[in-house]
DNA sequence: CGATTATTTTCACTGAATGAAAGTGGTGGT
DNA sequence: ACCACCACTTTCATTCAGTGAAAATAATCG
């Protein structure tokens, strides 16, 4: 009878079903058998089963291109379309997005802050193809890989800004980014010019320029971001850049909801607002 | 004791779930009060409280801009972002629309079909901002409302054609798209000459073009649409357009997968491989 | 074709899910 | 300040949805 409050059990068909869909989407676009479902969410494989079958009369989950396989269904896709929409962000910022992409010709990224990662939410791409660190639209990377993420933690309460580094540094190393200190220095850098051009070159000659969203309580809660190619990230291009993200990032900061609670530091998961 | 097959029953947490997510789903970005919900999903407010909250444990729900509101969450939308991608479609046509984009500098969009209708899958977007029918990605049209989607519609095989046709007439006039003998008229032009063109004159202004995507098989299974204003939609560039549209298309189309059942017909919805 | 491995059905059991009812909290009217 | 109202939450006895071992069936491979 253990009334722990943090009890994240395992069980309900619903959890099970969760991680079954987790498991697909793990995998790619040609799915995954049923025994590798099973062994995946870690469940009997008539479980796994039955719940699959379910799914799928849901149309989150459809038959897979190769026989007796599953995968992620079209439904799933256009119920979660209108999801990971916090203070109306993607809609708010859309217009601001194609503009700077007109104006520079560049790819934009808008990401929002989940915990210690960082999501692109949506992006419009510029003349050439830019290659984003966080793979495609839905995408994570953690806080401090990459422009975007790195505006965004930069603009973190030192508190929680610290409680991030300490916990991505590990992968943020591992993944080929800053060391301990050239970070901290970024991120004081990215405090005080008010955007981030970090080269943590992670793609050779790929480069870019960030500026964090600001909630009207001065709350960050999202990037503005545009990848682009060293080359063409020439002194007075930076300036433009900068100063065109500043402008926009402030006009979605305005416009954005200030009472929302998606802001949730990543200690603290279960506030009520009781 | 009730053995019927077909028996899509409304219990059972999964599906109550799903009910609850689609309720979600089809509110906006404000999220729905429990109350709503519980309206919505048909349920007792205990139970869809209880579901809630396992959907807010596993990240699919979070809490609403104004106190206890629910809406959907951003895990879920990272969850989808990988759904959706049948024959591996969005991967294999993202270079050809930016390609595309890029030479007409309009916006581009790649549909797929889902039953009798087509949903908007990916988009890369041109200099000024086109207005898409289905508003935005992951949104839905009827077959034979707009370009892309009657590029579908009309390389179907006759006989389904028909049924689609029966089936969403009476949308598609409610919408403001073509009345019959119009429409059936645009579906022999675009079968003839291989894209779609019809100013089903939607969005006043606006126009487009095009070209269905077929697998090795010779089955459609997308559209490849450019959106467009009238007056840059002139006969050189119109030309120049299809002839772009198809080379892509017919790229798309020859590296895909084959072997999809994503191709169910709208009448047949319970085809178990026994 | 037979051996192996994956999928599906069956079924007796059980605890997860249920929802009526009671309790709590917050909001607005006077 | 008070009360009346409405929305949210908790409790708990009931029961049926979900479970998974075992067996049957189907696919795969050498």
């Amino acid at each position: 009878m253990g009334k722990v409050p943090a009890a994240e059990g395992r069980d309900g068909v619903l959890s099970r079903a969760v991680a079954i869909l987790r498991a697909l989407a793990a995998a790619g676009p040609d799915g995954l058998r049923l025994s590798d479902i099973a062994e995946a969410a870690d469940l009997p494989k008539p479980t796994a089963l039955r719940i699959l079958r379910t799914l799928q009369g849901e149309g989150l989950v459809e038959d897979g291109p190769l026989g007796r396989t599953y995968r992620l269904g079209l439904d799933l896709f256009c119920l979660a379309a209108r999801a990971g929409n916090p203070s109306n962000l993607r809609d708010l910022g859309r217009p601001a997005m194609l503009r700077v992409a007109a104006a520079f010709e560049d790819t934009v990224f808008l990401l929002v802050r989940s915990g210690y990662d960082a999501v692109l939410i949506d992006r419009s791409e510029g003349v050439l193809p830019v290659r984003s660190l966080t793979g495609d639209i839905g995408g994570k990377v953690p806080l401090g890989l990459g422009q975007g993420s790195t505006a965004i933690l930069a603009s973190l309460p030192a508190g929680e800004q610290e409680e991030v580094v300490r916990h991505n540094l590990p992968l943020i190393r591992e993944r080929g980014g800053l060391e301990e200190t050239a970070l901290r220095t970024a991120l004081l850098d990215t405090a005080r010019k008010g955007y981030c051009d970090v080269a943590n070159g992670l793609i050779p000659g790929s480069s870019g320029l960030a500026v964090p969203i600001r909630d009207r309580t001065g709350q960050v809660i999202a990037a503005l971001s545009i990848g682009t190619t060293l080359e063409r990230l020439t002194p007075e291009r930076r300036a433009a850049m900068a100063e065109m993200l500043q402008r926009e990032a402030a006009a979605i900061g305005d416009a954005s909801n200030p009472f929302d609670p998606t802001l949730r530091r990543p200690g603290a998961s279960m506030q009520r607002a009781g």
